[in-house]
DNA sequence: TTATATTTGGACAAAAGAGTCCGAAATCTT
DNA sequence: AAGATTTCGGACTCTTTTGTCCAAATATAA
């Protein structure tokens, strides 16, 4: 797998939150019921986010989670370093420890041209970026994401929100 | 990680295979020891491309393991498809399970236009560019690599071979 | 102050990946 | 035919990832 689901996850809670009104704190329950991730463990890749500086987050009645700043300023790039690692824009495809310039593996100028466009996309890509793409179609979530949404309005009705 | 440890594993041990003489069978231990990757680990991954079609096997003294077709129409792209899975080249960044033309997931058209990048250089790197960039450079592998090599050679003088 | 809502952080359980071991089958050598 | 070599395939262990649960800390509301 390209990426781990922990980040996968944590990509989507922050999606999630960048289109939210900035003004107020998203509890991490309603993420994890609207993205039907289960709770506990949102909660710790959400913890990864937040120590990492990406996210800021306040305890008690109206906390959660929110961007630590603006959308457009949160790369794909930061979130993936965050979560999984950045070795996937910096190591070599082989795993082998020597690789370079000195001594390229035999897939090292292919996999060091993918790799750059690689990390120049996922720099490029933003929260903003991201997030303006599904407003602007809005069918942007998959079917599954988009019934887990339905699901969960049913249920709770709309959540009283405090504002920070 | 981009790929299982398991892939590249048989990646380097193709790359092996395909650097001697085709007309005999390189045995599974000399490939371990001299790649420094447990023995019978790689035994494992070695009967999955061998399962796959992409290596003949022969047991018994001179057995070992051959490429089954020429080293240029084996591909990275069939060394992935058959260890790991060709999910890698087809499936959706977020791993949202409906994206697609008609609900595409935020980052679809970034990480569309990279993967298919990814899948055309998979399927033009093959084992014979690989080894040929290798025995050019003579530093191919990585320093690791080499040690291992040497350490092998010290041990065991040069193996007694038969033909196929 | 008391009750409630929410994140934090540690402990634990389940599943998947990585690695080890061993007996069986196939094949060569003597 | 007997013994040695090598792959095959199953069982097992160890580690990492994924997922669950709970008590403590923090903040709001009544």
């Amino acid at each position: 797998m390209m990426l781990s689901k922990s980040c996968i996850y944590g990509i989507q809670a922050a999606i999630y939150v960048s289109a939210h009104d900035s003004e107020e704190y998203v509890s991490i329950s309603q993420i994890a019921s609207e993205l039907k991730i289960s709770f506990h463990f949102l909660t710790k890749v959400l913890q990864q986010l937040t120590q990492a500086g990406l996210m800021i987050s306040y305890r008690g009645p109206k906390g959660g989670v929110a961007l630590a700043r603006a959308a457009k300023d949160i790369s794909l790039y930061d979130l993936v370093g965050a979560i999984d690692s950045t070795a996937i824009f910096t190591e070599c495809l082989l795993g082998l420890p020597g690789c370079g310039v000195a001594a390229p593996c035999p897939a090292h100028d292919h996999w060091t041209k993918i790799r750059s466009e690689l990390t120049t996309i996922s720099r490029r890509v933003t929260l903003e970026s991201m997030g303006k793409k599904a407003s602007e179609l809005n069918v942007r979530l998959s079917e599954e994401f988009r019934y887990a949404q339905s699901q969960y309005l049913d249920h709770k009705s709309a959540p009283a929100n405090g504002h920070v």
